[in-house]
DNA sequence: ACTCCTCGCTAGCAGCGCTAGAGACAGGAG
DNA sequence: CTCCTGTCTCTAGCGCTGCTAGCGAGGAGT
């Protein structure tokens, strides 16, 4: 060891690390381009490991198991939604503005993006979500909700508790829409009501 | 055909068929309870079959498939939601109080029977929904949510939509808290925040 | 140069939804 | 009563799933 060339961050064992590092990132990439694809349904280990040209076993020395590489999957997709919805917040005029557009923004997104969502917020998936474990990109996602909702807030309302509820509106309306269980035609009705009622006091 | 015995109701097709009837009633209880007991996960055709006592391919001289059976449970579990949101809102002094209790109704029984919600609501299952080919039980069911929402809707809201707004707001209360991104403990101010703001007009 | 140890591979397990084809058995005809 | 016919259920098996045991190659360290 002491003998080792000593060019910083150039040992082995680095270069080892950075390569699996690198592969880690190619499964979780893999992973969620075939599932926004083809659907979750399309990702098997194996499909998963022909793609990313190495045998299943390995999978398994990155993730425990499948729920584990789509939990790596939801992290990503909190990540972009966040992103998302902050631009569509500091957008708006004014705080009525910015709710109703933060909500669109929701719903755009699980339009868009369908297996992404579904691996953040349908899938079980053992993430951490309501506690201060849960990964920074998950709290980032509720924070630009909560943003958007705790302007609104009227006096004494538990701006946390409402924005939860906000959120398993938009949450309800995205899921129950996309099983086919409501009409899209009225999407954006249903939004306006859910921002008109949640705003009604400003 | 012309000699066959003319006992009415009992020839020997009836008696098949009745036979055929008791048997399917059969199944869709049997995957209920296993179901409701260990989760949708558990009930797989094998298991049932030996519920059932029959084999495997008895199922499918039935059912299309797995996701057929789930939808039988479906909407038996249909028809007792609905009377469970019929008896809440009919005990309820005034239409918010309606609202309420329909809403407590709603959540209670998604905690109560998890798994018939399941196949409800948030399972893919090839029920009609939005549409007049949409089976009775399954349209009782969200009659009695829109008979809670109409009373409580504003001027010029369309109350067909109000209603799927309202039910998409519980529903993503009820599952977001089942699979833990919504902490249990403020589900009660959840649920009283998303009617307050539901009858704020009223 | 030799040894050891890490790492990815082949092969396989138990279980899934679903189905083809064989065999038992009951109903009707002679 | 016997034979035939048609229905109905069973055994066996297909192709797939997530996951894992254990072997063999090849690089790392002495």
């Amino acid at each position: 060891m002491a003998s080792a060339a000593r060019i910083p961050g150039m040992s082995i064992q680095t270069r080892r690390e950075r390569e699996r590092a690198e592969r880690e990132r190619l499964i979780v990439t893999a992973a969620r381009e075939l599932a926004e694809a083809e659907g979750w349904e399309a990702v098997t280990t194996r499909r998963l490991a022909a793609e990313i040209e190495y045998s299943q076993p390995v999978l398994y020395s990155h993730f425990k198991g499948k729920t584990a590489i789509m939990a790596a999957v939801a992290v990503q997709g909190c990540a972009e939604m966040a992103a998302e919805l902050r631009t569509a917040r500091t957008a708006a005029k004014d705080r009525r503005g910015a709710l109703a557009a933060v909500g669109e923004a929701y719903a755009a997104f699980a339009h868009r993006r369908p297996a992404l969502y579904d691996a953040m917020f349908t899938h079980r998936v053992d993430l951490p979500f309501a506690t201060p474990e849960a990964p920074a990109e998950l709290q980032e996602a509720f924070g630009e909700l909560l943003a958007a909702v705790e302007p609104i807030a009227a006096e004494g309302d538990d701006p946390g508790a409402l924005t939860e509820t906000y959120w398993a509106a938009l949450h309800g309306l995205v899921t129950l829409m996309r099983s086919g269980r409501l009409p899209e035609g009225a999407h954006q009705q249903r939004l306006q009501l859910l921002t008109r009622h949640f705003t009604a006091g400003v």
